[in-house]
DNA sequence: AACTATTTATAAGA
DNA sequence: TTCTTATAAATAGTT
Protein backbone atom coordinates (compact mmCIF):
# COMPACT_ATOMS: atom_id res chain seq x y z
CA UNK A 1 0.00 0.00 0.00
CA UNK A 2 2.77 2.36 -0.63
CA UNK A 3 6.11 2.28 -2.42
CA UNK A 4 4.36 0.44 -4.80
CA UNK A 5 1.02 -1.78 -5.11
CA UNK A 6 0.96 -5.79 -4.36
CA UNK A 7 -0.86 -8.57 -5.16
CA UNK A 8 -2.74 -9.89 -2.84
CA UNK A 9 -1.36 -13.32 -3.02
CA UNK A 10 0.95 -15.26 -0.91
CA UNK A 11 4.30 -13.65 -0.10
CA UNK A 12 6.82 -16.24 -1.25
CA UNK A 13 9.99 -14.85 0.69
CA UNK A 14 9.73 -16.30 4.54
CA UNK A 15 11.63 -13.21 5.60
CA UNK A 16 9.15 -10.78 3.97
CA UNK A 17 6.58 -12.63 4.62
CA UNK A 18 7.48 -12.60 8.30
CA UNK A 19 7.94 -9.06 8.23
CA UNK A 20 4.68 -8.04 7.03
CA UNK A 21 3.17 -10.80 8.98
CA UNK A 22 4.33 -8.73 12.24
CA UNK A 23 3.70 -5.29 10.73
CA UNK A 24 0.09 -6.09 9.59
CA UNK A 25 -0.95 -7.77 12.79
CA UNK A 26 0.03 -4.55 15.05
CA UNK A 27 -2.66 -2.73 12.14
CA UNK A 28 -5.05 -5.52 12.27
CA UNK A 29 -5.17 -4.99 16.59
CA UNK A 30 -5.00 -1.16 16.35
CA UNK A 31 -8.05 -1.44 14.34
CA UNK A 32 -9.43 -4.12 16.73
CA UNK A 33 -8.88 -1.51 19.44
CA UNK A 34 -10.27 1.47 18.05
CA UNK A 35 -13.08 -0.35 16.85
CA UNK A 36 -13.63 -1.41 20.84
CA UNK A 37 -13.20 2.44 22.29
CA UNK A 38 -15.39 3.62 19.39
CA UNK A 39 -18.62 1.71 18.77
CA UNK A 40 -18.51 0.12 22.32
CA UNK A 41 -18.06 -3.12 20.74
CA UNK A 42 -16.24 -6.63 22.16
CA UNK A 43 -13.67 -8.19 19.62
CA UNK A 44 -11.74 -10.86 19.69
CA UNK A 45 -8.86 -11.83 17.45
CA UNK A 46 -6.84 -15.28 17.49
CA UNK A 47 -4.43 -15.96 14.59
CA UNK A 48 -1.38 -18.62 14.37
CA UNK A 49 1.68 -17.76 11.94
CA UNK A 50 1.70 -20.40 9.41
CA UNK A 51 5.13 -20.18 9.60
CA UNK A 52 6.45 -20.19 13.71
CA UNK A 53 3.23 -21.50 14.29
CA UNK A 54 2.93 -18.89 17.34
CA UNK A 55 -0.48 -17.52 18.25
CA UNK A 56 -1.14 -14.01 18.85
CA UNK A 57 -4.57 -12.74 20.36
CA UNK A 58 -6.57 -9.22 20.93
CA UNK A 59 -9.21 -9.15 23.06
CA UNK A 60 -10.94 -6.17 24.21
CA UNK A 61 -9.98 -4.63 27.63
CA UNK A 62 -13.46 -4.88 28.77
CA UNK A 63 -14.14 -7.89 28.57
CA UNK A 64 -12.08 -11.01 29.68
CA UNK A 65 -10.98 -13.88 27.52
CA UNK A 66 -13.25 -16.43 29.48
CA UNK A 67 -16.10 -13.99 29.75
CA UNK A 68 -15.85 -13.62 25.95
CA UNK A 69 -15.99 -17.23 25.21
CA UNK A 70 -18.92 -18.16 27.64
CA UNK A 71 -20.82 -15.53 25.33
CA UNK A 72 -19.55 -16.87 22.54
CA UNK A 73 -20.58 -20.47 23.84
CA UNK A 74 -24.11 -19.10 24.67
CA UNK A 75 -24.70 -17.60 21.34
CA UNK A 76 -23.49 -19.78 18.89
CA UNK A 77 -24.24 -22.98 20.66
CA UNK A 78 -22.14 -25.72 22.08
CA UNK A 79 -21.20 -28.12 19.49
CA UNK A 80 -18.27 -25.81 18.71
CA UNK A 81 -15.93 -28.06 21.43
CA UNK A 82 -18.06 -30.92 20.67
CA UNK A 83 -14.80 -33.19 20.64
CA UNK A 84 -14.20 -32.40 24.75
CA UNK A 85 -17.60 -31.30 25.51
CA UNK A 86 -20.32 -34.22 23.87
CA UNK A 87 -17.58 -37.00 24.84
CA UNK A 88 -18.11 -35.58 28.40
CA UNK A 89 -21.74 -35.44 28.18
CA UNK A 90 -22.27 -38.61 27.04
CA UNK A 91 -20.06 -39.96 29.95
CA UNK A 92 -21.95 -38.16 32.36
CA UNK A 93 -25.37 -39.83 31.34
CA UNK A 94 -23.61 -42.98 31.26
CA UNK A 95 -22.87 -43.14 34.28
CA UNK A 96 -26.09 -41.28 35.62
CA UNK A 97 -27.52 -44.45 34.27
CA UNK A 98 -25.10 -46.61 35.74
CA UNK A 99 -26.03 -44.92 39.39
CA UNK A 100 -29.94 -45.25 38.61
CA UNK A 101 -29.51 -49.29 38.15
CA UNK A 102 -27.02 -49.45 41.38
CA UNK A 103 -29.63 -47.53 43.24
CA UNK A 104 -32.51 -49.89 42.13
CA UNK A 105 -30.59 -52.77 42.91
CA UNK A 106 -29.78 -51.75 46.81
CA UNK A 107 -33.57 -50.76 46.71
CA UNK A 108 -34.01 -54.16 45.48
CA UNK A 109 -31.82 -55.78 48.26
CA UNK A 110 -33.31 -53.86 51.37
CA UNK A 111 -37.02 -55.05 50.33
CA UNK A 112 -37.84 -51.24 49.09
CA UNK A 113 -38.88 -52.15 45.35
CA UNK A 114 -39.93 -55.63 44.62
CA UNK A 115 -42.25 -54.61 42.57
CA UNK A 116 -41.06 -54.68 39.01
CA UNK A 117 -40.09 -58.33 39.98
CA UNK A 118 -41.20 -61.64 38.59
CA UNK A 119 -41.52 -64.63 40.34
CA UNK A 120 -38.08 -66.15 39.31
CA UNK A 121 -36.41 -62.52 40.30
CA UNK A 122 -37.84 -62.91 43.79
CA UNK A 123 -36.70 -66.28 44.36
CA UNK A 124 -33.09 -65.76 42.79
CA UNK A 125 -33.21 -62.83 45.39
CA UNK A 126 -34.14 -64.47 48.18
CA UNK A 127 -31.22 -67.09 47.32
CA UNK A 128 -29.20 -64.77 47.17
CA UNK A 129 -30.01 -62.92 50.54
CA UNK A 130 -29.82 -66.16 51.91
CA UNK A 131 -26.49 -66.83 50.83
CA UNK A 132 -25.06 -63.38 51.72
CA UNK A 133 -26.79 -63.27 55.23
CA UNK A 134 -25.07 -66.54 55.88
CA UNK A 135 -21.60 -65.28 54.97
CA UNK A 136 -21.90 -61.91 56.79
CA UNK A 137 -22.80 -63.93 59.68
CA UNK A 138 -20.05 -66.10 59.63
CA UNK A 139 -17.70 -62.85 59.05
CA UNK A 140 -19.14 -61.22 62.04
CA UNK A 141 -18.53 -64.53 63.73
CA UNK A 142 -14.84 -64.39 62.60
CA UNK A 143 -14.76 -60.65 63.99
CA UNK A 144 -16.19 -61.48 67.21
CA UNK A 145 -14.13 -64.70 67.74
CA UNK A 146 -10.83 -62.55 66.93
CA UNK A 147 -11.97 -59.65 69.34
CA UNK A 148 -12.41 -62.48 72.04
CA UNK A 149 -9.03 -63.72 71.66
CA UNK A 150 -7.36 -60.69 71.77
CA UNK A 151 -8.65 -59.74 75.14
CA UNK A 152 -8.61 -62.88 76.31
CA UNK A 153 -4.27 -63.10 75.61
CA UNK A 154 -4.87 -59.73 77.14
CA UNK A 155 -5.85 -60.80 80.09
CA UNK A 156 -3.70 -63.39 80.03
CA UNK A 157 -1.11 -61.42 80.19
CA UNK A 158 -1.87 -59.03 82.50
CA UNK A 159 -2.74 -61.63 84.95
CA UNK A 160 0.47 -62.71 84.40
CA UNK A 161 1.99 -59.39 85.61
CA UNK A 162 -0.21 -59.09 88.51
CA UNK A 163 0.23 -62.78 89.85
CA UNK A 164 4.21 -61.98 89.41
CA UNK A 165 3.19 -58.61 91.57
CA UNK A 166 1.38 -60.72 94.32
CA UNK A 167 4.25 -63.01 94.33
CA UNK A 168 7.01 -60.12 94.64
CA UNK A 169 4.37 -59.03 97.91
CA UNK A 170 4.58 -62.18 99.26
CA UNK A 171 8.01 -62.45 98.95
CA UNK A 172 8.36 -59.29 100.84
CA UNK A 173 5.90 -60.09 103.46
CA UNK A 174 8.84 -62.84 104.56
CA UNK A 175 11.25 -60.16 104.78
CA UNK A 176 11.15 -59.05 108.34
CA UNK A 177 12.06 -55.23 106.88
CA UNK A 178 8.57 -54.95 105.55
CA UNK A 179 4.97 -54.76 107.05
CA UNK A 180 2.95 -58.02 107.23
CA UNK A 181 0.17 -58.90 104.78
CA UNK A 182 -2.78 -60.97 106.58
CA UNK A 183 -4.57 -62.34 103.35
CA UNK A 184 -3.07 -62.09 100.42
CA UNK A 185 -6.32 -63.37 98.56
CA UNK A 186 -7.99 -60.16 99.29
CA UNK A 187 -5.58 -58.59 96.88
CA UNK A 188 -6.48 -60.59 93.95
CA UNK A 189 -10.29 -59.90 95.16
CA UNK A 190 -9.14 -55.85 95.49
CA UNK A 191 -7.94 -56.22 92.07
CA UNK A 192 -11.21 -58.02 90.53
CA UNK A 193 -9.56 -61.06 89.92
CA UNK A 194 -11.17 -63.80 92.45
CA UNK A 195 -12.97 -66.34 90.63
CA UNK A 196 -12.81 -65.50 86.97
CA UNK A 197 -10.52 -66.64 84.62
CA UNK A 198 -11.09 -68.31 81.13
CA UNK A 199 -14.99 -69.24 82.40
CA UNK A 200 -15.24 -65.77 81.65
CA UNK A 201 -15.39 -66.26 78.35
CA UNK A 202 -16.91 -69.36 77.35
CA UNK A 203 -19.70 -68.12 76.02
CA UNK A 204 -21.83 -69.87 73.57
CA UNK A 205 -20.15 -68.87 70.01
CA UNK A 206 -22.38 -71.12 67.68
CA UNK A 207 -23.64 -68.14 64.72
CA UNK A 208 -26.95 -66.60 65.89
CA UNK A 209 -29.76 -67.45 64.51
CA UNK A 210 -31.88 -64.98 66.93
CA UNK A 211 -34.14 -62.21 65.88
CA UNK A 212 -32.07 -59.13 65.36
CA UNK A 213 -34.06 -57.12 67.01
CA UNK A 214 -33.06 -58.69 70.32
CA UNK A 215 -30.39 -56.66 71.24
CA UNK A 216 -28.69 -53.43 70.51
CA UNK A 217 -25.14 -54.36 69.47
CA UNK A 218 -22.64 -51.91 70.32
CA UNK A 219 -18.63 -52.62 70.03
CA UNK A 220 -17.68 -52.65 73.77
CA UNK A 221 -16.60 -56.62 74.62
CA UNK A 222 -18.55 -56.41 77.88
CA UNK A 223 -21.91 -56.61 75.73
CA UNK A 224 -21.35 -59.35 73.38
CA UNK A 225 -22.53 -62.32 76.04
CA UNK A 226 -26.27 -60.18 75.15
CA UNK A 227 -25.60 -60.99 71.59
CA UNK A 228 -25.95 -64.54 71.56
CA UNK B 1 -9.21 9.28 8.78
CA UNK B 2 -10.84 11.59 5.89
CA UNK B 3 -12.66 14.64 6.14
CA UNK B 4 -11.32 15.58 9.43
CA UNK B 5 -9.34 13.52 11.95
CA UNK B 6 -11.50 11.73 14.59
CA UNK B 7 -10.55 10.98 18.88
CA UNK B 8 -10.30 7.69 19.47
CA UNK B 9 -13.16 7.60 22.02
CA UNK B 10 -16.61 6.35 22.07
CA UNK B 11 -19.32 7.84 19.31
CA UNK B 12 -21.85 8.46 21.36
CA UNK B 13 -24.69 8.89 18.71
CA UNK B 14 -25.79 5.98 17.96
CA UNK B 15 -26.67 5.23 14.67
CA UNK B 16 -23.34 7.04 13.72
CA UNK B 17 -21.50 4.26 15.83
CA UNK B 18 -23.58 1.60 14.22
CA UNK B 19 -22.71 2.34 10.71
CA UNK B 20 -19.01 2.76 11.79
CA UNK B 21 -19.45 -0.06 13.28
CA UNK B 22 -20.08 -1.85 10.63
CA UNK B 23 -17.66 -0.07 8.21
CA UNK B 24 -14.69 -0.73 10.35
CA UNK B 25 -15.67 -4.35 10.85
CA UNK B 26 -15.41 -4.74 7.49
CA UNK B 27 -12.17 -3.34 6.97
CA UNK B 28 -11.08 -5.61 9.61
CA UNK B 29 -12.27 -8.18 7.97
CA UNK B 30 -10.82 -7.48 4.34
CA UNK B 31 -7.41 -6.72 6.33
CA UNK B 32 -7.28 -10.39 8.45
CA UNK B 33 -8.69 -11.92 4.95
CA UNK B 34 -5.77 -10.44 3.45
CA UNK B 35 -3.22 -11.38 6.33
CA UNK B 36 -3.86 -14.71 5.66
CA UNK B 37 -3.28 -14.87 2.13
CA UNK B 38 0.06 -12.82 2.29
CA UNK B 39 1.47 -14.22 5.31
CA UNK B 40 -0.58 -17.77 5.22
CA UNK B 41 -1.45 -17.09 8.68
CA UNK B 42 -4.50 -18.59 10.57
CA UNK B 43 -6.93 -15.81 11.71
CA UNK B 44 -10.41 -15.84 13.51
CA UNK B 45 -11.89 -12.52 14.63
CA UNK B 46 -14.94 -12.55 16.55
CA UNK B 47 -16.83 -9.70 17.75
CA UNK B 48 -19.89 -8.10 19.47
CA UNK B 49 -21.39 -5.06 18.71
CA UNK B 50 -22.72 -4.10 22.28
CA UNK B 51 -25.76 -1.55 20.74
CA UNK B 52 -27.29 -4.45 18.69
CA UNK B 53 -25.86 -7.93 20.91
CA UNK B 54 -25.01 -9.27 17.69
CA UNK B 55 -22.42 -11.38 16.37
CA UNK B 56 -20.02 -11.45 13.36
CA UNK B 57 -17.26 -13.29 12.46
CA UNK B 58 -14.48 -14.16 10.17
CA UNK B 59 -12.43 -17.18 10.14
CA UNK B 60 -9.47 -17.76 7.68
CA UNK B 61 -10.62 -20.37 4.76
CA UNK B 62 -8.06 -22.44 4.75
CA UNK B 63 -9.80 -23.84 8.30
CA UNK B 64 -12.94 -24.63 10.15
CA UNK B 65 -14.05 -23.06 13.43
CA UNK B 66 -13.54 -26.28 14.98
CA UNK B 67 -10.53 -27.00 14.19
CA UNK B 68 -9.49 -23.58 14.71
CA UNK B 69 -10.77 -23.91 18.63
CA UNK B 70 -9.40 -27.41 18.99
CA UNK B 71 -5.87 -25.74 17.74
CA UNK B 72 -6.20 -23.07 20.29
CA UNK B 73 -7.23 -25.47 22.95
CA UNK B 74 -4.06 -27.49 22.52
CA UNK B 75 -1.69 -24.07 22.64
CA UNK B 76 -3.61 -22.46 25.53
CA UNK B 77 -4.95 -25.17 27.46
CA UNK B 78 -8.07 -26.20 28.64
CA UNK B 79 -8.69 -23.97 31.23
CA UNK B 80 -10.25 -20.92 28.72
CA UNK B 81 -13.91 -23.20 28.92
CA UNK B 82 -13.38 -24.27 32.56
CA UNK B 83 -16.84 -22.87 33.62
CA UNK B 84 -18.68 -25.76 31.50
CA UNK B 85 -15.41 -27.71 31.18
CA UNK B 86 -14.05 -27.45 34.81
CA UNK B 87 -17.82 -28.40 36.10
CA UNK B 88 -18.47 -31.23 34.20
CA UNK B 89 -15.22 -32.52 35.26
CA UNK B 90 -16.28 -32.40 38.80
CA UNK B 91 -19.59 -33.76 37.93
CA UNK B 92 -17.83 -36.83 36.37
CA UNK B 93 -15.50 -36.98 39.43
CA UNK B 94 -18.41 -36.96 41.76
CA UNK B 95 -20.98 -39.37 40.17
CA UNK B 96 -18.19 -42.01 39.51
CA UNK B 97 -17.31 -41.77 43.68
CA UNK B 98 -20.93 -42.37 43.87
CA UNK B 99 -20.75 -45.16 42.08
CA UNK B 100 -17.84 -46.53 43.38
CA UNK B 101 -19.78 -45.95 46.61
CA UNK B 102 -22.67 -48.44 45.59
CA UNK B 103 -20.99 -50.25 44.34
CA UNK B 104 -19.52 -51.24 47.25
CA UNK B 105 -22.79 -50.94 49.19
CA UNK B 106 -24.16 -53.62 46.78
CA UNK B 107 -21.04 -55.96 47.09
CA UNK B 108 -21.60 -55.59 50.90
CA UNK B 109 -24.73 -57.16 50.88
CA UNK B 110 -23.88 -59.61 48.50
CA UNK B 111 -21.03 -60.52 51.08
CA UNK B 112 -18.32 -60.03 48.28
CA UNK B 113 -16.70 -57.11 50.76
CA UNK B 114 -16.83 -57.43 54.47
CA UNK B 115 -13.06 -57.00 55.79
CA UNK B 116 -13.56 -53.41 56.32
CA UNK B 117 -16.52 -53.41 58.31
CA UNK B 118 -16.63 -53.31 62.23
CA UNK B 119 -18.34 -55.55 64.87
CA UNK B 120 -21.23 -53.06 65.10
CA UNK B 121 -21.71 -52.47 61.08
CA UNK B 122 -22.01 -56.35 60.65
CA UNK B 123 -24.85 -56.69 63.04
CA UNK B 124 -26.18 -53.67 61.45
CA UNK B 125 -26.21 -55.50 57.90
CA UNK B 126 -27.19 -58.63 59.88
CA UNK B 127 -30.36 -56.89 60.58
CA UNK B 128 -30.88 -55.25 57.75
CA UNK B 129 -30.67 -58.43 55.44
CA UNK B 130 -32.76 -60.59 57.83
CA UNK B 131 -35.42 -57.42 57.66
CA UNK B 132 -35.27 -57.16 53.61
CA UNK B 133 -35.27 -61.10 53.56
CA UNK B 134 -38.22 -61.05 55.16
CA UNK B 135 -40.14 -58.65 53.02
CA UNK B 136 -38.80 -60.32 50.12
CA UNK B 137 -40.48 -63.59 51.21
CA UNK B 138 -43.94 -61.79 51.90
CA UNK B 139 -43.70 -60.22 48.55
CA UNK B 140 -42.94 -63.66 46.53
CA UNK B 141 -45.41 -65.33 48.93
CA UNK B 142 -47.99 -62.75 47.61
CA UNK B 143 -46.87 -63.02 43.85
CA UNK B 144 -47.22 -66.72 43.69
CA UNK B 145 -50.96 -66.43 45.48
CA UNK B 146 -52.10 -64.01 42.93
CA UNK B 147 -50.97 -66.52 40.25
CA UNK B 148 -52.03 -69.82 42.02
CA UNK B 149 -55.73 -67.62 41.94
CA UNK B 150 -55.41 -66.66 38.73
CA UNK B 151 -54.94 -70.23 37.37
CA UNK B 152 -57.71 -71.33 39.90
CA UNK B 153 -60.30 -68.97 38.46
CA UNK B 154 -59.09 -70.37 34.62
CA UNK B 155 -59.67 -73.72 36.05
CA UNK B 156 -62.72 -73.46 37.38
CA UNK B 157 -64.07 -71.72 34.05
CA UNK B 158 -62.74 -74.21 31.94
CA UNK B 159 -64.25 -76.92 34.27
CA UNK B 160 -67.64 -75.14 34.00
CA UNK B 161 -67.12 -75.04 30.78
CA UNK B 162 -66.50 -79.14 30.14
CA UNK B 163 -69.01 -79.64 32.67
CA UNK B 164 -71.84 -78.11 30.08
CA UNK B 165 -69.79 -79.90 27.47
CA UNK B 166 -70.68 -83.12 29.52
CA UNK B 167 -73.99 -82.35 30.67
CA UNK B 168 -74.96 -81.94 26.93
CA UNK B 169 -73.29 -84.90 26.00
CA UNK B 170 -75.42 -86.75 28.24
CA UNK B 171 -78.28 -85.27 26.89
CA UNK B 172 -77.90 -86.73 23.58
CA UNK B 173 -77.14 -89.63 24.90
CA UNK B 174 -80.87 -89.97 25.85
CA UNK B 175 -81.59 -88.76 22.12
CA UNK B 176 -82.35 -91.66 20.01
CA UNK B 177 -81.21 -89.90 17.09
CA UNK B 178 -77.42 -90.43 18.57
CA UNK B 179 -75.19 -93.26 20.23
CA UNK B 180 -75.13 -94.47 23.46
CA UNK B 181 -72.45 -93.37 26.17
CA UNK B 182 -72.37 -96.75 28.45
CA UNK B 183 -70.40 -94.92 30.89
CA UNK B 184 -70.19 -90.99 30.90
CA UNK B 185 -67.83 -91.34 33.87
CA UNK B 186 -65.18 -92.64 31.74
CA UNK B 187 -65.15 -89.28 29.87
CA UNK B 188 -64.19 -87.08 33.26
CA UNK B 189 -61.14 -89.56 33.55
CA UNK B 190 -60.53 -89.55 29.68
CA UNK B 191 -60.26 -85.44 30.21
CA UNK B 192 -58.41 -85.64 33.36
CA UNK B 193 -60.85 -84.07 35.54
CA UNK B 194 -61.71 -87.41 37.85
CA UNK B 195 -61.49 -87.21 41.69
CA UNK B 196 -59.34 -83.55 40.87
CA UNK B 197 -61.02 -80.25 41.83
CA UNK B 198 -60.41 -77.07 44.21
CA UNK B 199 -58.79 -79.94 46.17
CA UNK B 200 -55.65 -79.89 43.67
CA UNK B 201 -54.64 -76.51 45.19
CA UNK B 202 -55.11 -77.24 48.94
CA UNK B 203 -50.96 -76.44 49.36
CA UNK B 204 -49.70 -75.01 52.35
CA UNK B 205 -49.72 -71.65 51.34
CA UNK B 206 -47.17 -70.19 54.58
CA UNK B 207 -44.45 -68.38 53.38
CA UNK B 208 -41.58 -70.92 53.20
CA UNK B 209 -38.22 -71.13 55.24
CA UNK B 210 -37.02 -73.66 53.82
CA UNK B 211 -33.59 -74.25 52.62
CA UNK B 212 -33.59 -72.44 49.01
CA UNK B 213 -31.42 -74.74 47.07
CA UNK B 214 -34.21 -77.36 47.17
CA UNK B 215 -36.15 -76.78 43.86
CA UNK B 216 -35.40 -74.58 41.05
CA UNK B 217 -38.24 -72.29 40.75
CA UNK B 218 -39.78 -72.05 37.61
CA UNK B 219 -42.62 -69.70 36.38
CA UNK B 220 -44.50 -72.78 35.64
CA UNK B 221 -47.54 -73.42 37.45
CA UNK B 222 -47.01 -77.37 37.56
CA UNK B 223 -44.16 -77.17 39.41
CA UNK B 224 -45.14 -74.87 41.93
CA UNK B 225 -45.76 -77.79 44.81
CA UNK B 226 -41.93 -78.08 44.65
CA UNK B 227 -41.55 -74.98 45.95
CA UNK B 228 -42.55 -75.86 49.77
C1' DA C 1 -25.19 3.14 -0.47
C1' DA C 2 -21.93 6.32 -2.92
C1' DC C 3 -18.61 9.96 -2.86
C1' DT C 4 -14.29 12.11 -1.70
C1' DA C 5 -11.14 14.81 1.10
C1' DT C 6 -8.31 13.43 4.26
C1' DT C 7 -6.21 10.38 7.48
C1' DT C 8 -4.03 6.11 8.18
C1' DA C 9 -1.60 1.94 6.97
C1' DT C 10 2.10 0.04 5.04
C1' DA C 11 5.81 -1.69 1.23
C1' DA C 12 10.15 -1.01 0.30
C1' DG C 13 14.35 0.83 1.50
C1' DA C 14 17.73 2.22 5.04
C1' DT D 1 13.81 -4.93 14.71
C1' DT D 2 12.75 -0.01 13.97
C1' DC D 3 12.54 4.24 11.23
C1' DT D 4 11.38 6.60 7.07
C1' DT D 5 8.52 7.90 3.49
C1' DA D 6 6.09 7.53 -0.86
C1' DT D 7 2.03 5.82 -1.87
C1' DA D 8 -2.04 2.64 -1.40
C1' DA D 9 -6.03 1.97 1.38
C1' DA D 10 -9.42 3.14 4.73
C1' DT D 11 -12.79 5.94 6.16
C1' DA D 12 -15.51 10.41 8.35
C1' DG D 13 -18.51 13.30 6.96
C1' DT D 14 -21.45 14.50 3.40
C1' DT D 15 -24.88 13.62 -0.31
Amino acid sequence: MARGKIQIKRIENTTNRQVTYSKRRNGLFKKANELTVLCDAKVSIIMFSSSTGKLHEYISPSISTKEFYDQYQKTVGIDLWSSQYENMLENLKKLKDVNKNLRREIRQRTGDCLDSLSMDELSLLEQEMDQATKVIRERKYKVLTNQIDTQRKKFNNEREVHGRLLHDLEARAEDPRLGLIENPGEYDAMMGFSNIGPRMFALSLQPSHANPHSAAPTSDLTTYPLLF
